[in-house]
DNA sequence: ACACTTATGTACCGTTTGGTATGAATGTAG
DNA sequence: CTACATTCATACCAAACGGTACATAAGTGT
């Protein structure tokens, strides 16, 4: 049996170029043009390998999930809650810098750039994001138990807290700051974190 | 001297639901038909009145800025540094959060949602956003010389670090967050605030 | 009543958007 | 060498984008 002809690109490469432009010009700002471009294809072998625009966009999603928010699975394997909270800070403050790839985060650049019309790529946006959420007040409720954070801390409002310190720390790092600006951030909010006595 | 055929519209409420678009869909997500639907005026009649999508942009955007922003200058006034902070956030919280109008702040949203090609209303919202930065900045540093910090506290982590829950408050607020739940992040952020001891 | 100035409604402009039809090119299996 | 399966490049599509030309309508000053 023939198997046709061989793509010429490779396609893992591809969803990386794919990645960098979603990631800098979020869902909406990235054309089929910036797209292709950067790929090194046409917009046919984009549509016969990628499906549409919004199926790479989760494609490349779901790469950016697990390769550079793997810091948080990290974060979420930490000892104690502590540990958690300075694993997710000052991860995010490295990954959101990390001069290998466009600054700031996917999911809040992708959730931002989308019109809320015919775009099924924002509850992907909300379904990662809200796993995240759910997975750190588990593990947070379950220090409580554990006596690893004080009796009466409310694992949604840390939760909360840390989310609002990581997303505003997407925002600042793409407004121009720099990664050290973002440890002196991320060493001020842990501040706040509760201690046992 | 003939004055000519007077305008059937209120351009001061055609602006205010200009604002509404641009702060619910961003500079790029609403569309000159999204506008003139909302503003109840005709394409020409826009162009005439204000200019073109920039223009009509950057005054709608300071409009926001006297009426929505005012509670930064307020913050601004507070006697201590400590006020300052509490009135920042807990008027972030407020603001994000208000029913009468849009959820989430406009400065982040159209940063986030422009293009980076042919955009001067990106440098207003840089310039902006720089000028209240630096005015905080400056009120900190007075308030260490007046003994009213630490003195070995620094004015620009501090800065950053009410810049970055403030942002982060906004995106919060996008995705569904109470005043409420912002109101608990915002006491959580004030126990980093630096004591006077 | 007239001239003049400005706003309005319609209909259009070129460009860009996401997405495709189509035929030639390129490999493998028989 | 031939048949087949698939990808490739070109050229195109309808729709939406920001922006405008043009004729008409609606006022005011003389």
């Amino acid at each position: 049996m023939a198997l046709g002809r061989p793509r010429a690109f490779d396609i893992d490469t591809a969803l990386n170029r794919a990645l960098e432009v979603f990631w800098s010009k979020g869902f909406d700002g990235a054309s089929l043009t910036d797209l292709t471009e950067a790929m090194g294809i046409s917009r046919p072998s984009l549509y016969a390998a990628f499906g549409n625009k919004e199926d790479l966009f989760r494609k490349a999603l779901d790469r950016y999930k697990t390769e550079k928010m793997a810091y948080i699975n990290e974060a979420l394997a930490a000892p104690t809650a502590r540990t958690l909270a300075e694993r997710l800070l000052f991860g995010a403050a490295t990954m959101l810098t990390d001069p290998s790839h466009p600054v700031g985060c996917l999911s809040v650049k992708g959730a931002m750039t989308c019109k809320d019309d015919s775009l099924i790529a924002r509850e992907e946006l909300d379904q990662l994001r809200c796993s995240f959420e759910t997975a750190i007040i588990e593990r947070l409720t379950r220090a409580i138990a554990d006596g690893d954070l004080p009796p009466d801390s409310n694992p949604l409002v840390l939760q909360r807290f840390l989310g609002t310190v990581a997303m505003g720390m997407s925002l600042q790092a793409s407004q121009g700051a720099t990664a050290a600006d973002l440890m002196a951030v991320a060493r001020m909010a842990l501040t706040a974190w509760p201690a046992l006595r």
